[in-house]
DNA sequence: TACCTTTGCGTAATAAAAACGCAAATCATG
DNA sequence: CATGATTTGCGTTTTTATTACGCAAAGGTA
């Protein structure tokens, strides 16, 4: 049979308080044992590539993820020191509420590592790491993907840093506001930020699946730079 | 071992005379023998992937490809009758002189299909097809791939046909050369189409790779719609 | 009450896109 | 060899989108 192993890895990430975060578990064997690793494994026999790298998160992470996709397949012999892996990596983003993590069963410790603040990652995961945070910016300015990243209510101002920090830019409040609104993709609920932050609450949002939906079907085209 | 068995697929596009074709090879034995399929077949133990689809294409079609990048990998278990099989399916230009179709060894024939008039095809590939039609022309508008299924040199209207054909769509001939000249990444030769063509021939261009990557380097990007 | 911070709504200046006009170069045709 | 058909090449005007700001309102804090 054939020698080649597949595998899935895993990026998921998650956003708070202006910081991008990324989750990485520490490797319990060999190869790079004890150095931080993106979530991940082997898929079996009969199972759906999602559907390995779900069940990989939940036993090594016990993380709720929000949104994934497949990101890039990375093929390269000699990447794995042992033998011939070929790993289909997919990108993920999960709320904060669900940032807590939970017991982990297969892998020795799972932590959220800012992502401007990485440690050593193991095999090629430095290299995926910087396809999926491409990935995510880019994918930012043209689907309101951002969104998986927030709690489902939220106030405004929360978007627009969450844009700023990830994209790494200034970004005129206004304008982003204005353009941002007149997609027409957000609610305006009728409730307001809790005051435990300084300054005027905000109103807060919810993202209007369906009403995307139907506008990316008539072919209108979300975009924010 | 795994019993996955790990293949690479390809999607060959190439342009002429307003039509977008694809390669396409029919099968030599079953299952789905005698249909129409895309060149791919499996990847050799100690083969990265990009090799593995360009021995294929050698193999299968003789076709010397110009432009060749991932698109994505179709891993659902019951994609193959026979057993578990995952594919990494890759897509690629050539340019119409490349169009000749070389004698093939492994494959009982191969030929150029227009993608409007499709035969059905074997395994997922209606589905991978698609998948490579949207990549396409997503691209289009935002990196200069089109340029790939031209000749090295080109008449101006040679690339507005290609843009308006492969998105399906009416485009305004002096916005859209304004908008492309605009971006400086086309070098305006001292030499005219041969005149065989109805109407006033016109200058040819060829692309300044060259400039293109130190834009691209700097931040400017490119954009068509 | 004064001050700081953040929100929310607005307007003016600037840049980009879309719509359209028209002459020049070539070929086919009578 | 003049006429029409076709395609190129270079414009202008109108419309739309983006960018750059101004400023009051709503909350907390001192």
């Amino acid at each position: 049979m054939s020698k080649i192993k597949l595998a899935t890895d895993a990026i998921v990430f998650g956003y708070q308080h202006s910081q991008l975060f990324v989750a990485l578990v520490k490797r319990k064997y060999p190869p790079f044992k004890g150095q931080w690793a993106l979530p991940g494994g082997f898929v079996l026999e009969n199972e759906n590539l999602e559907t390995a790298v779900k069940r990989e998160l939940r036993e090594e992470t016990g993380i709720h993820i929000n949104y994934l996709e497949q990101l890039y397949t990375f093929g390269e012999t000699g990447r794995d020191p042992r033998r011939r892996v070929v790993s289909v990596a997919y990108f993920g983003l999960v709320r904060p509420k669900d940032f807590k993590i939970k017991a982990a069963t297969d892998a020795a410790e799972v932590a959220w590592f800012d992502v401007k603040k990485l440690p050593p990652l193991a095999f090629d995961h430095k290299k995926i790491m910087k396809t999926a945070l491409g990935r995510l910016r880019a994918k930012l300015t043209y689907q309101p993907i951002g969104l998986n990243l927030l709690d489902k209510k939220f106030p405004f101002g929360d978007l627009e840093r969450l844009y700023s920090t990830i994209l790494d830019k200034k970004i005129d409040r206004r304008n982003f506001r204005k353009k941002f609104l007149k997609f027409g993709i957000l609610d305006e609920l009728d409730e307001y930020a809790s005051a435990i932050d300084k300054g005027r609450p905000g109103k807060l949002f919810s993202f209007d699946k369906r009403k995307y939906n139907a506008l990316r079907k008539e072919g209108i085209l979300f975009e924010i730079r």
